[in-house]
DNA sequence: TGATTTAATTTGATTTTCAAATTAAAACTG
DNA sequence: CAGTTTTAATTTGAAAATCAAATTAAATCA
């Protein structure tokens, strides 16, 4: 049940180059605690299995004695993919072994929801799309990395439920293991921006943060000891629907009173639509021009729009204040991609986080704004494969399979 | 940095001999993963230095082959204190190598707020007292474990601020493992009862799960993955500073909204203060008595004060829902001593937060109430000292001190 | 050119772990 | 009751993982 501890080295090694990307053995030594000559020993055998390589020397070129070699990943030695199935599109991403970035891809799916089957051969065809520009074939891939929107049992692979299934509890990953012939690796979406930040973005530097995205709903991934926290029902962190007022406006999800019925776009167009600056006097076909309509007379000065903005800038705020009073994290990373979100992050907001915490003495957590685009997803999505990749690459490797 | 996994194996299957007290070596072998080989060895070094001992056959006789012989803590191994620092007294018991609880003792301060040698000395003159009617003196301690209010840096074993201590900064560990000539644990006593639930309560079953207790005020505990999760400032998780209410009611600590400006008796009298049903006009001398009759009226169907109790009782669980939305523990326990915070743990409150949290397919968390005495607090204070004794236990067999 | 400095590797254990074989301790069995 | 069966625990012999100390390697400095 606890697993075994073999391999320990190979795995924390491997992880410390990936994180420190080009750093000498000696600083793997020091960082790692593991002595010298294991270090020797097992970065040689790394390099042997082509996972890790060396890189001619760094920058600082004056120091004294025999020069420190620069160990890195060796991004050659593993090609995975990372799929993010959204509303209605697909968007891909081909990824080396060290993480960077080969190609990417978008797919308009048939239909918005869709049998396992149909799903599958979606995705299959959109990976084809994406590999065979490149000269690849999805043999070539040794992992693919699948987020979807719903309930998933990670562990397992098994979707429970999805709003782009049809069908319920349905073993995803099994499906697209047997369909593509390579390994899959299957989350919940809401994980994707958690695992996206700490691999490649601003949570690089952290071992414990937070990540909320607000796009149509508000979104939370936590990350704790450096792994992503997952819940024990595997049905993610719902921030979006944690209560800052009893009994308080009506909720996409029926209840009242959820952060996203004060936050979300459909929140300030119902708000502006009761009002003289009503959402039909927004200009504007659809709702995103109408929030971009609002949003700019609240800027103009506009008292009543103002106000809406207010408040739900003073919502959110209070909402991850008290995710700051219950986990105290490092760090908060609002990630997003669309700029309309914006007044949510204005400094007023940030401030305002920090006046609804509990004052010690020590500083409180950053608040950073990390404003991406929709690719990110699926760099999420090819971070857990790399994950499972690298994973399979140890395990390979002590059972002696060079 | 990562520290070193050797005694992985020892410290392994003390834990699993621990938790699932009294087991056979084959059971430890299928539990943890370790080879039967391994399980011989090692459980035959413990029991070499004492920290195990087999026990006589087990119940169940009937078996064919050769029976299984279980193993146990050895209690006699060593003792451990655990001391709680309260407003205006300690709390102590003594407690053996397994857990077993070996005596009890309360000590009453001199003053609410001390200096740090004044502190030192009545925790090592209640120990004393606690000890030498069983014929014990503090140097039999192979560890002693406190728990105090405020802001504690458990690592370091830092006290930066606390109600007990008229300094600031103190290392109250390295003051108390000089003073006493044992190697002292100190935390935040708001995870002492998460550890105590961990130990010795509801928690043992559970890997993921969150400690709620009402006293004067509102406190959590979180264990996740089997530890006590801390935060990265050590202050502990704020729940009872968790807003509720965009500028709402007004709350001890300066800021407004608070759960605890909802829920705590100062909230509630505060509310009945206002009314014809005014603090005034309830009975009795203290806040206790005077609560006991808020209830009671309450219960008797005063309208005005029930619309009290049950405003709180409904903060309280949206309160509690906001946890289950965030963090979807295995198990959340309502703990607290007090029989007059009843109120709030009321069906309906429960009832509550079910319909406040998203639903999933699967079944919400199970949520019990765990009533218990003062001294949960200090036994968490000695799991502590426990948890630490075992590691150096561990160590010391690795270095070869037999 | 040799001394100095720092990084990496080798060497020769030691520690940890395991699979397979063996032994141990019981209950059945005829 | 001697042999068989069954299950648990131990022993055995070897492999894997790790390390401290000694050595070698590759640079600069003087």
């Amino acid at each position: 049940m606890i697993g075994q501890q073999r391999s320990f080295g190979r795995r924390v090694l491997l992880a410390a180059i990936r994180q420190n990307s080009p750093i000498a053995r000696i600083d793997l030594s020091e960082q790692t605690g593991i002595s010298r000559a294991t270090v020797t020993t097992v970065t040689a055998e790394l390099i042997r299995a082509g996972l890790v390589e060396e890189v001619a020397a760094q920058g600082t070129e004056m120091a004294r004695g025999r020069p420190r070699v620069d160990l890195k990943i060796r991004g050659a030695a593993h090609l995975v993919a990372g799929i993010k199935i959204a509303n209605s599109s697909l968007s891909l991403v081909l990824m080396d072994f060290e993480g960077n970035q080969l190609a990417e891809h978008s797919h308009v799916l048939s239909k918005t929801t869709l049998g396992t089957e149909a799903l599958v051969e979606e995705l299959a065809g959109a990976l084809g799309d994406m590999l065979t520009p490149l000269g690849k074939s999805v043999s070539d891939l040794s992992g693919v990395g699948v987020g979807i929107a719903g309930i998933v049992d990670v562990q397992q692979g098994l979707v429970h439920w999805s709003p782009s299934l049809s069908d319920r509890n349905i073993n995803l990953r099994s499906a697209i293991d047997t369909a593509l012939g390579v390994p899959a690796f299957v989350d919940n979406d809401a994980n994707l921006v958690a695992m996206a930040e700490k691999s490649f973005g601003l949570g690089r530097e952290a071992t414990d943060f937070i990540v909320v995205t607000i796009e149509s709903g508000v979104g939370m991934g936590i990350v704790i000891n450096n792994e992503i926290y997952r819940g024990t029902r595997g049905c993610g962190a719902e921030f979006g629907h944690t209560k800052v007022h009893l009994d308080g406006a009506l909720c996409r999800c029926g209840q009242r009173g959820c952060l996203e019925a004060y936050v979300a776009d459909y929140a300030l167009l119902r708000e502006a639509s009761v009002t003289h600056a009503g959402a039909g006097a927004l200009t504007g076909e659809t709702d995103e021009q109408r929030i971009e309509a609002l949003l700019q007379r609240a800027h103009d000065g506009d008292p009543v729009a103002g106000n809406i903005v207010l408040r739900a800038g003073r919502m959110f705020a209070m909402g991850l204040a008290n995710i700051v009073n219950i986990f105290d994290p490092q760090l908060i990373v609002l990630a997003g991609e669309r700029m309309q979100s914006n007044h949510l992050y204005a400094e007023e907001v940030i401030a305002g986080i920090k006046d609804s915490i509990v004052q010690v003495d020590q500083s409180p957590p950053e608040v950073v704004i990390h404003r991406w685009g929709d690719l990110m997803w699926a760099k999420g999505a090819a971070a857990y494969a790399l994950e499972g990749v690298e994973e399979m690459a140890v395990e390979a490797l002590r059972a002696g399979e060079i």
